[in-house]
DNA sequence: CTGTTAGCGCCTTCAT
DNA sequence: ATGAAGGCGCTAACAG
């Protein structure tokens, strides 16, 4: 079959023992006999075998990323912090989509365990801790990204969902509009339930009675998802004259679904993301937008976990926020028909 | 540690075997036993333990996916359609970056070796095949998804790609386009090659001599790039009034590219990409470009795979040609200012 | 420095 | 239908 250690060991005249010595370079081996050994496995070809010294070592080297959807660049972008920092330690990674389903989510910490991952980073939003609470039981080093929970010990890198939120509120309500919808993801998610407690932080701070018509919920985050909110939230009478939209994702669809419903955008309706994918900027009407570091909150997750590996589970848990920020762009209008001078809070 | 069959042969006071038996539903069972069994490794939370039976039974349940970048939404897709379809059949996938580099192929090759991944599914488009051979060499499973060999007898899956640059090319000059750039990733890439080769044909068949300084070549596929390269282009004199860009990433970047030096699409100049990514149709000038069924090349790239793995490799090689389309949308105009009828060939 | 002895957790013969 | 023995390829103690 494939070549292996004992293959090696008995061309060089060796042991086994002394070939995973030479090779996995250990002070303990004579220098001579170590390039003897290594020229052999290299002529040979030779690609050790991970899984069995996983199995040997009881140490993997590769970890889980669990994510909603890598269609989404946002994730993508987040999977690649992920992957470049673990490849650059020599980790390989596994990514599992879930679709923001519970069950998946459920099901992808099972296949984790199971190939006895290193680590896993949750990157899916699910409001359940019960499969958390396992994992831990299970002595599974974990990093949450993009979430958090008050209850668990856990590390986590996330941005200021409820600072954001609040900020891309605001600068509506400096615009001057009153009548402000959001749309929103799933309500288990626990970041549509920050992003949406920061949008009525804003609104109640501007002494501004919402109707609850305004503020609806998707099944997902897609495209097509906004799409059929955004209809939705534009039909009610009287009409948002802007609205906020839980993600990047879903405010691409309410583009297509406000000018479906003859709305044109910053015209009628003025229109705020959140994410700042790369493709925000360069849409139609290019999207005023919240930022956040995607691809660097993907690295940071994945040195926290990797630190956690090595340190045995043996520190405090850390937790980064990083600070969301606006980028103003032209789905809210020019300075021109602004009714307020925009304040960036 | 972590619990295993033997805790649970103890319990049940059975040996690890049979334990393993009633686990995976072998027939030679007694069905009590294995209820027995069943129900103990439920209580017990019992998680298998994959690797060790990738060990002993030499079958890996992972694959590898071999990816230029997952931050293009066209490969992003392409990759759900990958994963989509390994977890329907109990697959789970490892995914590692290339940035087109070669050297980052070959190591994603070896990486992928060493966990000893059941399959490996190739999007990366170098053009060096020797890595390839040196998988079959091992008899690792193998599906190019993107690209094919002529010397290698491999399964791929790939869209027709100088047909669909002749479409493109063909496209714009039936729109009366004559000076027609064009801006390509690295060489070394196979369906760089063939897309330049299926603009070079349309351009032949009309006669157009053309100019070297229209074809110009990147370091790699991203927005950025496209944005330099479209500058370049645009600077040229006399300067082209059509681009077609080698992917919609490139002309996404490319748009902004042509805004920056002051011209405007489609007035000043006709742009086409390739891949009908999901933002193309919703940029600031809604991209005319190429569709690809991304997803579903993934699902079929993977449907390959699998059956490859599972017929142990006895089975005649599978190419698979997805026919590409052309989406007329903005970028190059509308009818009223197109100096030719448009034709769909 | 090197070899020997034991596993890691599971699967695969072969007996029974 | 079940058990015992052996091994997958490697690492981890020990000896020496």
């Amino acid at each position: 079959m494939s070549i292996t250690m004992k293959d090696i060991a008995q061309i060089a005249g060796v042991s086994v023992n002394t070939v995973s010595r030479a090779l996995n370079d250990r002070p303990e081996i004579n220098e001579e006999t170590k390039r003897h050994i290594k020229k052999i496995a290299q002529e040979l070809n030779y690609i050790p075998n991970t899984i069995a010294a996983s199995l040997a070592s009881r140490k993997s080297k590769t970890i889980g990323l669990v994510i909603p959807d890598l269609c989404d660049p946002f994730f993508a972008m987040q999977a690649r912090g992920v992957e470049d920092t673990a490849k650059k330690h020599g980790y390989s990674v596994v990514i599992i989509n879930t679709d923001e389903i519970p069950q998946n989510e459920h099901n992808a910490i099972t296949t984790l365990y199971g190939i006895r991952v290193a680590g896993i980073i949750l990157t899916s939003v699910f409001f359940g801790m019960e499969h958390i609470e396992e994992l831990q039981g299970r002595q599974v080093p974990l990093v949450l990204l993009n979430r958090y929970s008050r209850q668990l010990d856990t590390d986590y890198v996330i941005n200021d969902h409820q600072k954001g939120a609040y900020i891309a509120t605001k600068h509506l309500l400096n615009l001057g509009h009153q009548r402000i919808g959001i749309i929103l993801g799933p309500d288990r998610i626990t970041s549509v339930q920050d992003r949406l407690s920061g949008y009525l932080k804003a609104m109640d701070e501007a002494g501004i009675k919402l109707s609850k018509e305004y503020v609806i919920h998707g099944e997902n985050l897609k495209p097509e998802t906004g799409e059929l909110l955004a209809e939705e939230l534009m039909r009610k009478e009287p009409r948002p004259t802007a609205i906020f939209a839980y993600c990047d994702s879903l405010a691409i669809g309410a583009c297509a679904g406000i000018r479906k419903v003859g709305y044109t955008i910053p015209r009628d309706v003025a229109l705020v993301g959140y994410d700042d994918i790369p493709y925000a900027a360069h849409l139609e009407v290019p999207l005023t937008t919240i930022v956040q570091p995607a691809y660097k909150m993907g690295r940071t997750a994945c040195e926290i976990l990797l630190k956690r590996i090595s340190s045995g589970g043996e520190q405090k848990t850390k937790h980064i926020v990083f600070e969301p920020k606006l980028a103003v762009r032209k789905s809210c209008g020019t300075s021109e028909n602004q009714s307020v001078s925009q304040k960036n809070n």
